[in-house]
DNA sequence: CCTACCGATCGGTAGG
DNA sequence: CCTACCGATCGGTAGG
């Protein structure tokens, strides 16, 4: 039951400033906005949160979490490096559809996050960036890939696959994450070249 | 000679009015920070412009231009479909490469237009997706790429790679579009899996 | 959660 | 291109 009637007023805000954010932009979002949208004045938020910042840095936070809890599970699984591959895809493109408010936020305004923020959000990138990589060299190394892959340019195309679909799905569309990831990376692992 | 001492104050003023848009963000950017950039006072920089919309307005529609103009010319061009898709995709990280700024700016903030420039910038994104099903689908029917695929989502996968080059690319890397294109060229149309 | 208010800063203009 | 200024709006706070 989304936005149930008891939600908590935190749990709210959260949302409508994500979805404010990513529509707006972070800087052309007021609070007057925000708390107009609650059915709230602008000053009674401050009883609910600490600051603007605040909003920001929980929302990248709470997406850079559920990218994690997404994909480091896998990490430790012995699956066939295609199979792997396939799955990740399918779970990466799973968060990003499921927040697509919060995806957006994350991609457009890290940059301005203050430093401490950013260092973290700058972390969890490098940690995706990790995991892909150590999934194309796990496949080049078990066979399944083939051994003159760059394993940067590898993992960069799969990371461009699935984070540009923030700026193309629609929740209301056919297409769902499953679809998505089974079609993009079976192009990804035979090629589109006729045989 | 870029930046040379001649350059037309508007021009000027375009380049850094792109890089602090893409540093951080169109609404955050005050024109009291631009005008210290080139070294006038505010106001002053309402002599050479008429505000600060059309100031991004200005790069969004040379930023589509740019693109319309490295990728159109190749429609009428009778190549194979895989130099064709090749070629293309340097293009258009090229434009990207080339434009690191205007491109971030271009894909970030088009949602904060005024709806005739909005109108404009989904128009262009329209064009650039049937250039890209055209061409895969010239390669379905000319048996170049597999009868089996999806020209909506190869298109998808191909804009995917090429656009989130904004993300990444660095001038001073080693890595040219040239060698990008030709790589991501060479995994999407053979494939990751070993043969 | 509201009312009333703060200092700061915004985009933009007038007149030179 | 500068000085001086405009009304509007910003994020945030005090006191209830």
């Amino acid at each position: 039951m989304p936005d149930s009637p008891t939600k908590p007023r935190r749990e709210q805000i959260h949302d409508v400033a994500s979805r404010l954010f990513s529509e707006r932009g972070y800087h052309a979002t007021s609070m007057r906005e925000l708390a107009g949208e609650l059915g709230m004045q602008g000053g009674s938020l401050y009883a609910h949160i600490n600051g603007k910042e605040d909003l920001l840095v929980q929302i990248v936070n709470r997406a850079s979490q559920q990218f994690d809890e997404a994909l480091f599970p896998l990490r430790g699984q012995n699956l066939p490096a295609d199979d792997k591959l396939r799955e990740a895809m399918h779970r990466h493109i799973m968060v990003v559809a499921d927040n697509m408010d919060s995806a957006t936020v994350f991609f457009h305004e890290w940059k301005h996050l203050s430093p401490e923020a950013y260092a973290r959000v700058t972390g969890w990138r490098d940690t995706i960036d990790r995991f892909y990589r150590e999934l194309v060299s796990e496949g080049i190394q078990s066979g399944v890939f083939r051994p003159d892959l760059d394993v940067k340019m590898t993992s960069l195309l799969i990371l461009s696959t699935v984070n540009w679909t923030y700026t193309w799905f629609r929740p209301e569309g056919t297409l769902t994450p499953r679809d998505i990831a089974d079609g993009f990376a079976e192009m990804i692992l035979s090629g589109l070249r006729a045989r």
